[in-house]
DNA sequence: TTGTACGCGTTATCAA
DNA sequence: TTGATAACGCGTACAA
């Protein structure tokens, strides 16, 4: 409250102040106070904070002392300016209303976590003219490692990406033409492998149900994989179904039938983009007495919970989004060390296998 | 004004060029780097950068000319620690793996940024002491707002919050004592209230499906509203059923159906703390032979998707989760409108209305 | 083991 | 409308 110290107070004699500071009432503690009131210099107070740098026992425990006593909370905003290490970890992702990248999302952040990073999480809403807005707005905050799913990247998103310096990691795909680091799977094999295996089981009249608005995203090569099956066997390529934008929900799913039925009524097998909306489809024929599969064979992606329990279970593609997130993390642990060491990395391509899990839809 | 050399042009093979035997080789560009190449101060790229600030037409165009030629990307640590302004909103929530969080997260992520503001997520696992040490990480960021759900705090993470100076909200809750602003319903009343309907359309034998941890939390208080519908209308109290903890996924709902014939044979009617495991009872149920609601009728809590598209629908409590997300960025922006402003604004109290969905599960 | 000097990249403040 | 100066709060580098 008492500002009668301030030593910038212009004097009665008209003679400037020196200081063009700004005023500074009542602030927060900061690490000089700290220092103060354990008699010792800001730099020890900041020694004792990091566990791996030489203070005396006595001292450090002198200092936490009073940093309990007046609630000092070190400032990491300051602390990431002066260091140049922001402590921040960037991903990128389409949704979370997603339980997959939610998974991903977790098991990333407790790897991280373990090493003092944090995520900073911005939404693509499926839109790559949004992920380059988002991009922009994390590279001001200086990250120390991108995560991106792979979902197609605009040039300029590409262009500030490589320009940056910062390590890049693509999930959930392995793009032709990566940015720097991978950690995924081909969606493109993995739906050949469950449409194969469709047409190894019998049907011979498959469709696609997809996402309307899928240009060089994850659900395209799913696309791609599954029409690339359909050929090879010789069978019509023609039943591309496109519902709602992506993501494509349960609902959408489920309103899909209809138009299945109207468009190519004798489809004997449906190869769903991802488990939610194939749930979708098994709870609408239930509804309309469609039989799953005996009408209509139903397949999805991804493996969620909802497809093993739904009656009949769902037949899908088995992916570890956990270990997404654990092999991503671990990756930019070791990136860090490497970096810290003076070493250069090289672009590493991690893979994450899959699955074909046949349940009862099929 | 000696500077002539002319500047090295952008590679157009994503090449960056470097300054030459420079003080600084292969640093990023910064603002006064800007400023030179354009013929003014760093002052004038700074307000240049924010449109509010007179700049002159042609010195701001000059500018954002150089900028795009040499990809500088604004600083937002160094930014914050200046203007003591993090941009950061943080909220702390039990797990992102709930699709009511993550449209909350979404519609809150949608309101910020239009102002510029981005969220810093942490995940508490539905434990206070991971909150506490989440809300520790988080204030060393200098977030300009901060978000929890109520499920308990620890008395120190109380006390950092409020020693803090810094806006909170708790969401999805209306606590008895607040720690400051609220966003909320009451999930006692709620639940007291889908059950009062369960009991009026008939149901005598009641149970109610929980979490195994619940001190304190908002299932804690599902469950009492649950105990006070019951009681007072004179009917059996001690059927509670305790799952997993949290959070309770469709599979732990399934399993419980087993232990619920076991213990309470009797019971014709189950609440459940959510959606997803009331979803997984039903499925289970299916798939055993018990008619619901015939045998056995089930109410959820949240109005997930997958309540409406299950067989029968399911009965539960609609929860308008993208409210809350939007009701708090308003929260947030008016706050921050007032504290610009100088003014103090007391602790607001938002109400989101609940309602009871009666579907063909009860 | 502790301290001193300085700078991290930006913006508030005042002056022109 | 623009510029000069001094912080913002901490950590690096080196000295003691």
């Amino acid at each position: 409250m008492s500002n009668s110290e301030k030593p910038d107070e212009p004097d009665a004699n008209g003679v400037k102040p020196r200081s063009r500071g700004r005023a500074r009432p009542n602030r927060r503690p900061r690490m000089e106070d700290v220092a103060r009131l354990a008699n010792v210099s800001p730099m020890t107070v900041s020694r004792a904070l990091r566990y791996d740098s030489p203070v005396a026992e006595e001292t450090r425990k002198r200092i936490l002392k009073v940093i309990d006593e007046i609630g000092y909370v070190p400032d990491q905003i300051a602390s990431g300016l002066s260091s140049q290490r922001s402590g921040f970890v960037a991903i990128c992702l389409p949704s979370l209303n997603n339980s997959h990248f939610a998974d991903t999302l977790s098991a990333l952040n407790r790897r991280i976590a373990e090493h003092d990073l944090q995520v900073l999480i911005g939404h693509t809403d499926y839109r790559s003219d949004k992920e380059e807005k988002v991009v922009e707005a994390m590279l001001r905050r200086r990250p120390e490692a991108i995560v991106l799913t792979y979902d197609g990247h605009t040039p300029r998103t590409r262009a500030l990406l490589q320009a940056s310096g910062i390590p890049i990691i693509e999930i959930w795909e392995q793009p032709k033409d990566p940015l720097d680091h991978v950690v995924g799977f081909s969606n493109h094999a993995a739906s050949y492998a469950i449409t194969s295996r469709l047409i190894q089981d019998g049907y011979t009249r498959l469709a696609f149900l997809g996402e309307a608005t899928d240009d060089g995203s994850r659900g395209a090569a799913r696309r791609e994989g599954f029409l690339q099956a359909v050929r090879e066997a010789g069978l019509d390529d023609t039943r591309l179904l496109y519902a709602a934008r992506a993501p494509i929900t349960m609902s959408d799913g489920a309103r899909a039938v209809a138009g299945l039925r109207e468009t190519w009524p004798d489809t004997d097998a449906v190869f769903a983009v991802s488990d939610p909306c194939a749930f979708g489809m098994i709870s609408e024929c239930l509804r309309l007495g469609i039989s799953v599969p005996d009408d209509l064979a139903i397949a999805g992606f991804g493996d969620f919970e909802i497809g093993r329990l739904s009656l009949p279970g769902l037949t899908t593609v088995g992916v570890d989004a956990d270990a997404i997130g654990r092999k991503t993390g671990d990756l930019i642990i070791e990136l860090r060390n490497a970096a810290r060491a003076g070493d250069i990395i090289a672009a590493q391509h991690v893979d994450v296998p899959i699955s074909i899990l046949k349940r009862g839809s099929s």
